[in-house]
RNA sequence: GGGUAGGUUGAGCAGGUGGUGAGCUCCGCUGACUGUAGAUCAGCCGUCUUUCGACUGUGGGGGUUCGAUUCCCUCCCUGCCCA
């Protein structure tokens, strides 16, 4: 009946678990990762070059899709997936986000968002029940209601009143969804808001579970707080959803560290802007930790970016060459250093999930932070 | 040879017609980035100093002056025009 179905299994590290997602144009192996296409593209990058780097699912952007190019025409070009040439799983956010990161140019009220256009200006309305509307153009194999995030260090009534909100348009998101009989073939994922208050997190996490979506998000993290603050958010959050069979997502996140936090706090599915943002602005991820490419020192580094990496940049580039390539402002840099990192990211999730079956996820765990926390680029030693 | 416009911190410029020139853009160096208004943004970018701050610097030399980027003399260099 449902668009998709998940099976996971508990491990022995915390609540971690195994899984597998089934959706109508592939499977997921959890936990995993999702590159981000806002714009129906993963920046740089093709289906190629997202399927070399192992790539399962990807996201698009309800808010952006619909401004530009229009999600009526991509309906009639056939869909998203179509539209795009992306044939795996597609997730789509509802642009409850972009109520957070345009806040600037949005009013809120309880039935949903004003936003003026951030390309003409014009003016644009997005509720539940239009989100679930444009998504359902789209076509994605997950939809996601459409909520409200805020800044968690906010007063606590104002958290409070976005996360009553969220609510609000979980139950409209759901209803929209099921009766435009779209349930069929897309699954719509509730989102859990509250901050980083645990009363909250508890509150609104039974909230949506009690709703009846096809798998659950968290939001409204990794936006500000602290490291320690997500890592106790997350453990609320998976107190409070015990043995719930579902997916779980958390949103927006992460970095490579981040993930180690996450996952054995029970979470299946992330997405995150960073491996490809920080690509762009000539960051990479690689098993010395994090390279800045734009650096002088790797003017001269016939190395590759990482050695144990198996994409074609590090099959067939140094560091020099893209150290030049950033330098020389070439289109090839982005192209590289994207695929690298989307690479390194889903394979580190492999080995995540290789780490969990065999028992090594703490001593991966520590591999990884010994090559994160300190940073490589830092100031030269003069000793 | 004559005329003319110039010579400012790596490059390109702004400014300044006797009262303290460190201002801009590149380049360069470094950092940031977490459901993408981001191939973006921020800091630094003469010397010394952690900072505060101090010092130096307007082609070279000389002159006038309390004081010169500015006025005078001279030399050097560059662009353009004419021979």
């Amino acid at each position: 009946m449902g668009a998709i179905s998940f099976t996971a299994r508990a491990t022995r590290i915390g609540s971690a678990r195994l899984g597998r997602l089934e959706t109508p144009h592939g499977p997921v192996d959890t936990p995993q990762f999702m590159p981000v296409g806002t714009q129906a593209t993963v920046k740089s990058l093709t289906p190629g070059d997202l399927r070399a780097a192992g790539t399962q699912m990807i996201l698009g952007n309800t808010y952006h899709l619909s401004l530009r190019p229009g999600h009526e025409r991509i309906a009639r070009l056939g869909g998203l997936h179509r539209f795009m040439a992306w044939d795996g799983p597609i997730l789509t956010d509802s642009g409850g986000f972009q109520v957070f990161s345009l806040a600037h140019m949005t009013r809120v009220d309880d039935d949903g968002v004003t936003f003026a256009s951030h390309l003409d200006g014009s003016p644009q309305r997005l509720t539940p029940e239009r989100s679930m509307e444009i998504q359902a153009a789209l076509g994605s194999d997950v939809a996601m209601a459409f909520d409200q995030l805020v800044d968690p260090t906010l007063p606590a009534e104002k958290v409070r009143e976005a996360m009553e909100r969220t609510h609000l348009w979980a139950e409209r998101s759901l209803a929209a969804h099921r009766g435009s009989g779209q349930a069929g073939s897309q699954a719509l994922f509730g989102i859990i808001q509250g901050g980083i208050d645990p009363e909250l997190r508890r509150e609104s996490t039974t909230r949506i579970v009690g709703l009846g979506f096809d798998g659950i998000a968290v939001g409204g993290l990794s936006v500000g707080e602290s490291k320690a603050e997500m890592a106790a958010t997350l453990d609320v959050v998976a107190e409070a959803l015990g043995d719930d069979p579902r997916p779980r997502y958390l949103m927006g996140v992460g970095s490579p560290l981040d993930f180690f936090t996450a996952v054995e706090r029970g979470i299946d599915l992330f997405d995150c802007v960073l491996p490809t943002r920080v690509a762009r602005n000539g960051q990479v991820w690689t098993d010395e930790g994090r390279l800045n490419l734009r650096n002088a020192r790797f003017l001269d580094d016939p190395a590759p970016l990482d050695a144990r990496c198996h994409c074609e940049t590090c099959q067939n580039h140094s560091r020099a060459y893209l150290a030049h390539l950033f330098r020389a402002e070439e289109l090839l840099a982005y192209r590289l250093s994207s695929l690298h990192n989307v690479t390194y990211t889903l394979d580190l999730m492999a080995r995540i999930r290789g780490a969990l079956a065999d028992g090594s996820f703490a001593s991966l765990r520590e591999v990884v932070a010994a090559q994160f926390s300190t940073p490589v680029a830092g100031p030269i030693s003069h000793s």
